[in-house]
RNA sequence: GCCGAAGUGGCGGAAUUGGUAGACGCGACAGUCUCAAACACUGUUGGGGGGCAACUCCCGUGCCGGUUCGAGUCCGGCCUUCGGCACCA
């Protein structure tokens, strides 16, 4: 830290008066100019890939921003500062259905409306004074940037990663068109209703495109290789749901034809046998096969294949309005029915694979074709929904699985935990663990099913029925069937005169010059696929692009890719625990698979921080109570509002915003500004200057080891304990010379890190180089940080009785003798033996008397 | 219901390989400055008792119990709040 001019150079009388607003801009204007936080490609250095996640063009920077940007903003800071080559890119989410929604309440163009806020939150972030490369700037509505995106999706298809096949999708009669999740409104019934004309939504199956993120389950499991915040792990883990059992075959009396390809989740029954037209079993999955002799019953699903096969002719006006119902609200959004479990009988029968008894075949809403098999063993004995079934339809509850002190009468509820297996023939005896390992050993050799590993995670449903979003560049030709668009025609650009009508139907569908397409195999008329593409998709590899992000040739090039990947750093909200990061983790594991990039996790180490209220509720335009940064950053400066932030507790917590708590860090800046900038007289004598030193570089381990560690908050209150002491110190009478100079110099170079404007201001004011941003980050001694001197607490039995204070490094003698000095300790241990003695170095010294 | 996290002054929070509870800040109160107010600055600020006083004693980290010389921190059992999932077989 090399000054410019020689020391000394303060002008006398007092400082002028400290203008945040003025000096902000005038530096924000002077490092953009110098591109001070460009991030070259060919720099030697250690390389430091921070990211915080990018934003979504919704219209404003609002304080929630604020306060996920700024300490990301500082701990990039902090990581120039120690020597590395960092990379802090920033870009727009862009596409997306509030466009769509905002397109159709203003009847502005989404183009036009998201471009519109971007330009707007562009002037808002830099306002914060973050560091960001603006040159690697990403808008994932770019052409630029979605060809990419696609390009992406014809390599999952290429490699057998991305499928078609039918899907439910929210339908509206009445509009005529798909519906997402968030725009159907549920009524008190569970039922739901559009948002726009309020007509009762239905479910319809809809050929959709899917990425198959199961395939990587088992890997998305392992956190080995990443260190990221045990609470999502556990959230992503939860999400995942591996669960491990036994499939089992149950046969038909009577093989039977499935009436649709619409498959369950698992379709192939066991031994990897192909989909069979003609099914002779049901097959289910359970995790406790150890309770089969307790099976009385089987459950479908009701939009299982089998169902209308299996119904009998006495059943079928039952079964088909049973099936109906359940069509108004099924899984997409299924409202819980808390316990109350409903069902038909479809007439038919299966068999007990061991006992061969005849076990009724019923459907039910509770049964979930999506997981496992679409079907399940009712055993109502040992499983909760089983047996609240049972009880409403007056089916058999025998106990297979003994509770300890069973004494052979009916169990009042499911009985769920171990014990000692029981009428279950050659199983008898066997724990709840033996058990489910030996049933489905046993099944296995007979040909009726074996051991099963089921997840709950379901493949990725990419397709959106929307306007807003990448175009997923595949054709469909009758001839050719579906074609992926050759990567040279790549973007498959999105119109911009779609017509834009307030219906809902994505204007993709009715678009005749997109729709109309030649098929690129045979020539012959043929047409665009008009789904678009999930936004997760863009958010999946955006942390890509930034380390090549004007590459024409490719997503990006095999050296960025190479020297920059994984992320180092990636902070963000919890919000996207498992939506976003676990996308994101599929998508890196399938691009490392396919050979274009080299790592299989994208984000080394994750931080997430929490949320920012007011007055304790989440910040809402209809509650009134949001908070506009930019006011606060035009009365009083964006670097208190970072402080404030940083300031309120562990970032993690997240903070309720209290419009007094930030004067404090006025004031503080106040305080900083004067005492830096003060005329100093000399430093008298040398213990004095000793003191300083101390103090100093006891601050500057602090601040670094709390920065390091995103512990922001008592990093500031670190340094606002320095300030005071260093007050105390000036007041004391007169400071100067190299320990002052220090001490000062280290204050606003650990300060610049977190308010970069303040810091730059007085590094200039004080004579040093521009900039401080480019400085190293201040070193600590160990030896000055020793203390000396240390406070002794002295107890009598465990309670503090006296405070010494001794030199540091005492004997444990030394200690006692001279705690034993001290009078109110003779007090305290008057009449007593001194039967033990705890000595703590440095610390504490404990009397154990009585 | 299941999974996870957390409960400390008036408020945000600090202190966890067990060792001074309340750092730092806000707010409040008192004082300085001012005709006055605001700003700024200085001091006090967990609760209770005793003393003219320098002081001194007791209680105190959601509740009950335990381990320990010593517990905000560890163990057992509860209560509350927040977050996630939610008929996952």
């Amino acid at each position: 830290m090399a000054r410019a001019t020689s020391a000394g150079q303060i002008p006398a009388g007092a400082p002028p008066p400290y203008d945040p607003v003025a000096i902000e801009a005038t530096w924000q204007a002077r490092w953009e100019a110098d591109g001070l936080y460009r991030t070259p490609d060919d720099d030697v250095r250690p390389r430091f890939y921070s990211l915080t996640m990018y934003p979504y063009t919704s219209g404003d920077i609002h304080i929630g921003h604020w306060y996920a940007i700024a300490p990301s903003d500082a701990a990039a800071r902090y990581q120039r500062m120690l020597g590395n080559n960092v990379l802090f890119p920033i870009g727009f989410d862009a596409f997306g259905l509030p466009a769509e929604n905002a397109a159709i309440r203003q009847g502005i163009h989404p183009h036009k409306w998201t471009y519109a806020n971007i330009e707007r939150m562009r002037r808002q972030l830099r306002r914060m004074g973050a560091s960001f490369d603006w040159s690697r700037e990403v808008i994932t509505s770019d052409p630029e940037y979605y060809r990419w995106t696609q390009w992406w999706f014809l390599q999952l298809l290429k490699h057998d990663l991305a499928y078609r096949k039918l899907a439910p999708a929210n339908w509206c009669p009445s509009c005529q068109t798909v519906l997402a999740n968030e725009q159907v409104l549920r009524d008190a019934e569970g039922l739901g209703h559009c948002e726009r004309c309020e007509s009762v939504v239905e479910v319809r199956d809809l050929e959709q495109w899917f990425f198959r993120i199961t395939n990587y389950a088992d890997e998305l499991l392992d956190f080995s290789s990443i260190d990221w915040p045990t609470r999502i792990q556990t959230m992503q883990t939860n999400w995942i749901g591996r669960s491990q059992g036994a499939e089992i075959r149950f046969p038909l009396e009577t093989p039977i034809r499935a009436a649709s390809d619409h498959a369950p989740a698992h379709p192939e029954p066991v031994e990897g046998r192909a989909r069979a037209e003609t099914w002779d079993a049901i097959t289910v999955f359970t995790t406790r096969p150890d309770t089969l002799f307790g099976a009385t019953f089987m459950v479908l699903a009701p939009e299982h294949p089998l169902v209308p096969s299996l119904t009998t002719d006495q059943q079928r006006p039952a079964v088909e309005a049973y099936v109906r119902s359940a069509r108004l609200a099924t899984e997409i959004d299924r409202q819980s029915t808390e316990g109350e479990k409903s069902g038909v009988f479809t007439g038919s029968y299966a068999r007990h694979p061991f006992t061969g008894e005849r076990l009724p075949i019923w459907i039910a809403d509770y049964v979930l074709l999506s997981y496992g098999a679409g079907a399940v063993m009712g055993v109502p004995a040992h499983d909760s929904r089983d047996f609240a079934f049972a009880r409403r339809y007056g089916l058999d509850i025998p106990v297979v699985i003994a509770p300890p002190d069973w004494d052979g009468a009916p169990l009042a509820d499911a009985y769920l935990d171990d014990g000692v297996m029981v009428n279950s023939r050659e199983f008898d005896g066997l724990s709840v663990e033996e058990g489910k390992r030996r049933v489905p050993e046993a099944l296995a050799e007979r040909g009726l099913g074996g051991p099963a590993v089921t997840y709950r995670l379901r493949d990725w449903l990419v397709s959106r029925q929307r306007y807003w979003g990448a175009p997923i560049p595949v054709i469909y030709c009758d001839a050719c069937g579906v074609v992926p668009v050759p990567e040279e025609q790549l973007p498959v650009l999105l119109p911009e005169d779609a017509e834009f009508l307030p219906t809902g139907e994505s204007p993709l569908a009715r678009h005749s010059g997109f729709r109309a397409v030649p098929c690129p195999h045979c020539d012959k008329p043929a047409r665009r696929e008009t789904d678009t593409m999930d936004t997760f998709m863009c958010s999946s590899w955006y942390m890509f692009r930034y380390l090549d992000p004007h590459n024409e040739e490719a997503p990006l090039g095999r050296e960025p890719a190479r020297k920059w990947l994984p992320v180092q750093q990636y902070t963000g909200g919890a919000e996207h625990a498992v939506m976003h990061l676990l996308y994101a983790r599929f998508f890196t594991k399938a691009a490392r698979d396919m050979g274009v990039i080299p790592v299989g996790e994208p984000f080394a180490r994750l931080f997430n921080q929490g949320v920012i209220t007011k007055d304790g509720h989440k910040m809402s335009k209809s509650r009134g109570n949001v908070v506009n940064p930019d006011d606060w950053v035009g009365k009083l400066g964006a670097d208190a509002v970072r402080l404030y932030l940083m300031f309120l507790g562990p970032w993690d917590q997240g903070g309720d915003w209290d419009d007094s708590g930030i004067q404090g860090h006025v004031r503080w800046l106040n305080r900083v500004w004067k005492l830096a900038l003060s005329p100093a007289g000399r430093l008298i004598n040398e213990p004095n200057a000793q003191r300083v030193r101390r103090l100093t570089h006891q601050m500057i381990q602090k601040v670094s080891e709390d920065i390091a560690a995103f512990r922001f908050n008592t990093m500031l209150a670190a340094m606002m304990e320095f300030t005071n002491a260093l007050s105390r110190e000036r007041d004391a009478g007169p400071v100067d010379g190299p320990a002052w100079d220090e001490a000062i110099g280290a204050l606003v170079l650990c300060l610049a890190p977190s308010a970069p404007h303040i810091a730059e201001e007085l590094w200039q004011r004080l004579g040093y180089e521009y900039s401080v941003h480019t400085q190293d980050w201040p070193q600590w001694d160990p030896e000055l940080v020793r203390a000396e001197s240390v406070t002794l607490v002295v107890q009598v039995n465990g309670k503090v009785r006296e405070r010494l204070q001794l030199g540091a490094g005492l004997s444990q003698d030394e200690a006692r003798t001279a705690a034993q000095a001290s009078g109110r300790v003779q007090t305290h241990l008057a009449g007593k033996t001194v039967r033990n003695v705890i000595y703590v170095p440095d610390k504490l010294i404990n009397f154990v008397a009585g």
